[in-house]
RNA sequence: GUGGAUGUAGCUCAACUGGUCAGAGCGCCAGACUGUGGAUCUGGAGGUUGUGGGUUCGAUUCCCAUCAUCCACCCCA
């Protein structure tokens, strides 16, 4: 607290190392998983030209407009920080010519996005998505496997309750005629809408279907939806998608009202809610977006993805009555103590000794303490084994392991404390 | 961007209606118990009470502003 205000910035949050464990909880499954349905992980920059985001997401959509981190670099560059993750994938499809490998290509990413909106209960500036892209498949397969590789995810990663939002929000043939026909129906009670969605009315009608405010719920209900106005093509490819969920188990609710930020989207789109999350409860979404590959300069390439924020998994996770995210409370290497200078010669011997085997190994860095003061750091520091040198065992070629956890200690000779240790470590406990 | 609540040591909190009110517990550091930790005891560091103004003889306690946090709107992950 105090004086100059380095404090951070607002919406942002430092991962102690005490919360680390949750989140390699969550990204090996992540790795396991994504491995298992054939995945492979692509890293793209945390920035990009603002362009792509314009251009890609929308120039109307909130993402753009009032939610984007933009800056100049030296060079004059209007630069932005990714504020989701589909657009730069695809734009790193296109750049490095990935339409040229055997299609289609399946893709994962991990990391930070940053998207400046008000914090709040599950919302921050900088927050971190788990999404998988398939490019090159428009069949209505590939737009399950993504769904289900993202309710494995949450299955495995252990979330008890989550719903699957199914919609489509049609194709440029389909499209139109929705837009039309719902910019009529509610150009004729826009005296029922609120403020927001009287300007929606013109920007982008699709909107107002899920408008939260009531009396726009009302005048919503017997509006017409994309499902009402999907073409042929549109229709028989969300009736595949719901067929091949149906064969893969992974239960969902058509929402026809359900309608996503960014504009890339055609056809499927869906979301993925959770009960226990508050304001802010969606866990996961996506959709297809055949024509963003072509925005970006590629070759017209259909595309169908997802993106999960993974701090709003863990909060339903820590929210649960049983959750499966890892304590930091276990006690895990050995603490190499010294009980008398004979010992103290050969510490950094046995700590070099157990590293070189693998063994995790620590000491206490301050000179010429006592035995009392050395195990008790090691007790502080979660210790799991105190190794004891001290000229009594030494004299009889042995050394002493303290388990720090119940107190029972055995003298080993000092040729099969390696073997010992690591059979411990296996053999459970 | 809008609204509401909150803001005292690293953490959790205390200080009657403004007058020894700057404290406690935990944690941290050092030490004792003299080859054995998690117990106990002793000592110590650490706060100009978010910040800046104002009212007052006097403010942590009242008022204003500002910043931050939380929750909600909006939007989404």
């Amino acid at each position: 607290m105090g004086k100059p205000d380095f404090r951070l910035p607002p919406g942002v949050k430092d991962i102690l190392p005490e919360e680390i464990p949750k989140w390699h909880y969550l990204e090996d499954i992540i790795r396991e998983l994504a491995k298992l349905h054939r995945f492979r992980e692509i890293r793209t920059p945390i920035f990009e030209m603002a362009l792509l985001f314009q251009r890609g997401v929308g120039e109307a959509t909130d993402i753009v407009v009032k939610e984007m981190y933009l800056f100049k670099d030296r060079g004059g560059r209007e630069l932005a920080l990714r504020p989701e993750g589909t657009a730069p994938v695809a734009r790193a499809y296109v750049e490095h010519g990935l339409h040229t490998r055997p299609q289609p290509l399946k893709l994962y990413y991990v990391g930070p996005m940053f998207r400046h909106d008000r914090p709040q209960m599950g919302r921050n500036r900088q927050f971190h998505q788990f999404g998988a892209e398939i490019f090159g498949a428009p069949g209505p397969a590939a737009d399950a496997e993504v769904i289900f590789l993202l309710a494995q995810f949450l299955r495995r990663a252990g979330v008890r309750e989550w719903e699957l939002e199914l919609n489509s929000v049609g194709c440029p043939v389909c499209r139109p005629q929705l837009v039309a026909a719902l910019k009529e129906y509610l150009e004729g009670r826009a005296s029922h809408l609120c403020p927001d969605c009287r300007q929606r009315l013109e920007r982008n009608p699709l909107r107002v279907l899920d408008c939260k405010e009531e009396s726009c719920r009302q005048v919503v209900q017997q509006a017409p939806t994309p499902l009402d106005y999907l073409c042929s093509r549109c229709e028989s490819h969300f009736r595949g998608v719901q067929e091949e969920l149906y064969s893969l188990e992974v239960p969902f609710r058509l929402n026809p009202r359900l309608v996503r930020g960014l504009d890339y989207y055609t056809g499927t789109t869906f979301e993925v809610l959770s009960p226990r999350l508050g304001a802010q409860n969606a866990l996961g979404g996506g959709g297809r977006y055949d024509y963003l590959v072509e925005e970006c300069g590629g070759p017209p390439t259909p595309g169908v993805g997802f993106a999960v924020g993974l701090e709003r998994v863990l909060l339903a996770l820590e929210r649960q009555e049983d959750s499966p995210l890892p304590k930091d409370e276990v006690r895990w290497g050995i603490f190499v103590v010294a009980a008398d200078e004979e010992g103290r010669k050969r510490q950094a011997y046995w700590l070099k000794l157990l590293r070189s085997a693998g063994l995790p190994a620590d000491r206490d860095y301050a000179s010429g303490r006592g035995l009392r003061a050395q195990l008790k750091q090691a007790d502080r520091h979660r210790a799991r084994w105190a190794l004891i040198l001290g000229a009594e065992e030494l004299g009889r070629g042995m050394v002493r392991l303290r388990d720090l956890e119940s107190g029972e200690q055995v003298d080993l000779p000092e040729a099969e404390v390696i073997a010992w240790l690591r059979q411990k470590e296996t053999g459970g406990s």
